[in-house]
DNA sequence: TGTTATAATGATAATGAAAATCAAAATCAC
DNA sequence: GTGATTTTGATTTTCATTATCATTATAACA
């Protein structure tokens, strides 16, 4: 399997909380790692219930919660409100360019912006933990 | 009155859309302009309910939303869910630092990533609109 | 200053996402 | 296998925001 490290991260985590194995687990996990997209809730349920139509939207929450708390998951919430999932493993911490006409979005690293965030963050007292940064404009293709 | 310049904004506003004066919608901008605070739209509602007991809940939203588009207010959707709102006539572009046990933030800006913001995105064939950037961590205060 | 067309209001219902509830089913240590 | 405990899925509840709609207010104009 290529997702074995993810799997043994989850479970691992599931045994520290006293938590148990089940098939729904199993199957919203795995449809998460076989998609490298930004999915909301609910289209991770449909997916996910195509092979395991006995699947209920609530496990799915529950699932999604668990797999943003052993870190394989991060949670972002866009401007219109919507929810979508990414995934944390294996990718390092990027930010987001988003199109404010087509929606699509690129994730992006600039090293000396980090730099100059832990600086701004220390300047003013803080111990940083995270950022998100998010920069709205118009894409190539939507301009013309 | 100190705030003449945001009342003529939302007043020219309210014209150039076909839209008309109230006084409800007086009331709330002002309740607005006097709290320098990131309110949210309950809070909002409270305050101005006392000077005008009468308004109601859907009123504020409506208002709210009309200061956002004439462009006296921004909405700030936190990770918790909650949207609050803050001032922008007069109130440079910033971001903000946030505690991430308080809650307690502070407004900041860094001239050297506003620039590096803007290159990246051209980088990337973006033209920037604008962005935002919230840096999460423990104030001095909590980590003692 | 009326008249009148249009917009705004406030009470309430509708919506939609997320969380809570709970009886039945599944898990797993023994 | 047994039994304590957790999980599940269907459903309800919650809560923030929007939509609806009859009534009221606004403002251009006679």
């Amino acid at each position: 399997m290529t997702n074995d490290n993810e799997e043994k991260i989850f479970e691992d985590y599931l045994e520290t909380q006293g938590l148990k194995h089940s098939r729904q687990r199993k199957g919203v996990l795995d449809v998460f790692l076989s998609i490298d997209k930004h999915l909301s809730v609910d289209e991770l349920y449909r997916i996910a219930k195509k092979k395991n139509p006995s699947l209920g939207y609530a496990t799915v929450y529950r699932t999604i919660k668990l797999l943003c708390e052993c870190g394989l998951c991060r949670e972002l919430r866009f401007e219109d409100g919507t929810s979508r999932y990414e995934h944390l493993y294996g990718h390092r911490h990027h930010d987001h360019l988003i199109c404010t006409k087509c929606g699509r979005f690129v994730e992006v690293v600039d090293p000396e912006i980090e730099r100059l965030q832990e600086r701004m963050a220390k300047l003013h007292g803080f111990y940083p933990e995270r950022h998100r940064m998010e920069l709205y404009g118009i894409c190539k293709r939507c301009k013309k």
